[in-house]
DNA sequence: TTCGTTCTAGAATATTCGTAT
DNA sequence: TATACGAATATTCTAGAACGA
């Protein structure tokens, strides 16, 4: 029974009582042998204590442990009511005090009543004062790190806000790309036939039709609106048009795109909030943007169903927008088709959702009425007309061949940028 | 059931519980009734006090008894052999707590944790106490600077995502663009007819339309309020160069963005660290171009030099970006396949709905081996036929076709990318 | 089952409690993991939480969370008229009580009431002892929160580095696809007179000539090695000028740029919150892009204006990009000029190497005059000969009209666009 | 002296109540 | 009305202290 003479005589007795097999049912060691439990604590003090102890009480034992630095390990399903099986089975668990290692019980000490004379009070608050100045010099420090990150965070918002704005460059330069792409398909189709231009124009919004103004007014109008929650929304949109034909009214009208807007605020407003969002990004975002030129399919779908397909149109927006739509794919090719067919399209298609808040329904009557340019018209324009229009042309047939060259140094310039572009790892943080 | 209102739920509760004649055998009044029983402490814990309390412990009851001034009253017999009937009973007395007298109970208080109460004052320790105080408000301070800069920083994730998601649409755009394009020269070298181009040159860029200048107009507006509220940005827009064309940037491009981004790098790892970085960039912005058409020079001279379509030709585009495509996937490929092929070229070219899983190499490889084709083999697929065959491949609009299978690399190419890039993970640590 | 011994009892049965799937119809994690949600409260607190608490009440379960800091999450639908089915959900949350993140537990600080103490003698050391170990206690927290905040800026940053790069390579792309179109056109062009279409590439700047190649070299060999230390800034410096020639600045010009940005700097400065401009951004530098091809609008525009009032035609690109270019006003567009006109026009434009120095002032001169050419002048350019040159062929322009309104519409979708998305606000919290 | 037993107290958390905002 | 907090009490775990071996 009795343990290495360095061992207090309770930690022997706890140390053998663990250990005996004979009362694992009161009392044994915990799964992993970090710790034991005393399961019937009324059995266990009545019946085994007083084998080892003078006592049978459990509080006495329960005392003893403490004094040697045992701690109570708390059950979660605490507070549960006795009533059913919970046998109240107490754990008790001590860094030392392990199975298999009874060698580590010479490290546990009993405590000793510090019995703080009163007197030398005085030397602990030398020891407090000497305590409060290093806590402040760790203020100092710590608070350094928290201004240097702070301006870390300033830089990445700025970073960030460069970021943005190199996109939104970006998103103009690709704006302008359509653009371009559309001059270009125009003047071929002009070349063929002429004056449709006058008519292009109002349609797009460019020109000088009274219709386009008011849309311009429209927007400006539209855009103190966003200022909803002011926030620097506004200005970007704002910013949006400023020079070139501002085409773009036009567009506000389709309700993919508000319907897009509002959810964008939605986010905003609920993303920001205070605490937490978690880093788990991975939902935000809601997507913003949704547009792309997809539309360019979905236009052509859109205009079959509409049935007049004389028209390319893919000036609808809405098409367009629609095409933005992930799931709205398929048609993509016809609206090409369409376009660079021959055949005369759907002269009106009104732009269909528009909602915006009434703003901008004069806009798309006026679109409409651009739209309207009929298949023939197309037909007329001959898209590729300048090819066609002489025949010795073809010789010249180089002019496929032309664009072969810089087509293949761009789909390898592409690929070049695939390979730049890998992913970089953000590895995670994480944290303390 | 219910006492007076001015005693603690405890004593009301005790005095209930003594008074109970049906609990006589476990709890009971002494016979002077001076004091109180509890006759079977195992059973009262168990049976008893869960009636009353929130407990059923023993030792709870008892420090409540002791909160309130109980004391326990030493039994006689104590000194005796555990071994016989000893029914282990203990019992607790007040003062004010006697049978009969209930009125009594008002005057039994609970003690409240008073204990500090110093002795020496010692004036240091007000200077101490001081110092701590101000530690604390210290803390609460650092600690709400470190809560907004995890706002701030979850914001930033948020930001983040936002921005490559928007990149990633703009990325789809930029598919699209490519697409058209395709479509677009194909339709064209479909229509056989050549020759227009002239014409669209003219047409491009200058138009005469007076709303042009209102729209300048307009924009010339909006920079001056721009600079509202700007700071330094404003600088920033102003060495943007208003309108003019700026040819000059364009080579930006080359080298100095690497070299920048070094720098880059180097500022992070350095940066972070510890405080300042040093930011004071408000201005930063200043806007550095990045895009420029350079490449219309670069593009030139490589087609110059290249000229020769021989090369390259990456050919099974379609399979890939197919597999790309997140949201719209398949249709529109097959779509423009069957338009812009004469004939159904690459039929096994099923678009590899599989997901790049970020691997590249596949995608590599094939392109590589894609670019392999000879002459000979893009000639059938159409690609450069019309420059090589003959001047009535034209017609057959199969010129065109010929462009289709680079652009279709080329749109791979680009999904390619988005793949890749998507991926980055954010998680988003947290803490704090 | 056994919790961390420093966690408190509510917490660990908290996190148990939130984690058990099993009861996650009434109490669960929200969304992202950010906070938790009890769903029934009548059924949680009558069959719940009596399992883990010594009672069934909600409102003493919702004291303890007050006690530990946590905050209720009020429901954006809280307006609404109770009626209908509103489940009666609750939603809670702690920074430090996140899914997937038990370690942060440790973190949650019960509330103490520090009332006491008070006024007189407070006293004794040991009080100010055991406040002091609280205030280390709190170092080390707010330490941790530190390292955590600093991995994840270190993370942000490489996020952030991760995007720059990644919208690099898709300017590469934009400008790739720029190039093509480019080539496209003059392709086109060349139909025209047959063959010239190298040379001109040649002659434009693009040009074969060995330096071309060399600077594209460079680029690419850069970019990797950008990836070192590389700072913002340096990208900046880089971006300024390589070699080709750069037609994105001239974007920059648009007014609508530059007023946006002033926004987003006011909003920056805002958002960012308190102290700190911040601005100290050392890193800021990172070049914005600023190149668009507005340019095409305006280009047209102008030109338009100018010329050939006939038609609209923002199609020739050459003339767009040179409206463009503020510096080299005139050389450029006689690059283009040249390029694709059949007759080599004006000869010497070297590329302006000045720097933009930020003055646009001097750009937009030259820009307007150079806008101001008229038709003749153009004409002589061979510009918009193509046009003009057959009589016919302006009446065929109507062709290609029918494309027109798609494209502008698809173009101002995309402004459309830019305006929605770009605007989010990323309001700084800010705090500290 | 050190350790063991017992009674009581300290300290922290838990539960309830009341109320300020 | 509802959210959050102060305050008092309740429960638990641990510690202090007295006393004896």
């Amino acid at each position: 029974m009795k343990q290495n003479c360095n061992v207090p005589a309770f930690l022997s007795k706890l140390w053998t009582l663990v250990e005996d097999h004979s009362t694992n049912d009161l009392i044994c060691w915990s799964q992993d042998g970090s710790s034991f439990l005393v399961c019937d604590e009324q059995r266990f003090s009545k019946e085994i204590l007083p084998l080892y102890f003078k006592h049978s009480n459990m509080t006495s034992f329960v005392r003893q442990l403490n004094m040697y630095g045992f701690h109570k390990v708390v059950q979660v399903d605490a507070g549960l009511p006795r009533d059913s099986q919970r046998v109240d089975s107490v754990e008790f668990q001590h860094p030392h005090f392990r199975q298999t290692q009874p060698h580590l019980l010479g490290l546990i000490r009993r405590k000793v009543s510090v019995s703080r004379g009163g007197e030398e009070g005085m030397t602990q608050v030398s020891q407090v004062l000497l305590e409060l100045g290093q806590v402040r010099s760790w203020q100092d420090i710590s608070d350094s790190k928290l201004m240097g990150l702070r301006r870390e965070n300033e830089s990445l918002w700025r970073e960030v806000d460069s970021l943005r704005q190199r996109y939104q460059q970006q998103h103009k330069i690709i704006r302008k790309i359509i653009h371009f792409i559309a001059s270009t398909v125009q003047s071929k189709g002009i070349t063929g036939i002429k004056r449709k231009l006058p008519l292009m124009i109002d349609s797009s919004g460019v020109s000088h039709s009274p219709p386009k103004y008011s849309r311009s007014i429209s927007m400006d109008h539209s855009q103190p609106t966003s200022t909803l929650h002011g926030i620097q929304l506004d200005s970007v949109s704002g910013s949006v048009y400023p020079n070139g034909m501002i085409i773009s009214d036009i567009t506000h009208l389709l309700e993919p795109l508000i319907g897009a807007q509002k959810h964008r605020r939605a986010q905003l407003t609920e993303g920001q909030p205070q605490s937490s969002v978690g880093p788990s990004l991975s939902s935000p975002p809601t997507p913003t943007v949704e547009l792309d030129l997809s539309l360019l399919e979905d236009a052509a779908s859109s205009q079959t169903g509409q049935n007049s397909p004389d028209r390319i149109d893919p000036c609808d927006p809405l098409a367009l927008i629609d095409s933005c739509l992930p799931l709205s794919p398929g048609p993509s090719l016809d609206l090409l088709t369409e376009l660079f067919s021959p055949a005369p399209c759907s002269p009106g298609e009104g732009l269909p959702t528009d909602d915006l808040g009434g703003k901008q329904g004069t806009v798309q009557q006026a679109n409409s009425s651009n739209t309207q340019t009929d298949k023939q018209t197309v037909a007329t324009l001959g898209w590729d007309a300048p090819q066609k229009d002489g025949g010795e042309e073809e010789e010249e047939g180089g002019e496929g061949t032309d664009m072969l060259p810089a087509l293949l140094q761009l789909a390898e310039e592409v690929s070049d940028f695939t390979y730049l572009a890998a992913p970089l790892s953000l590895d995670a943080p994480s944290l303390i």
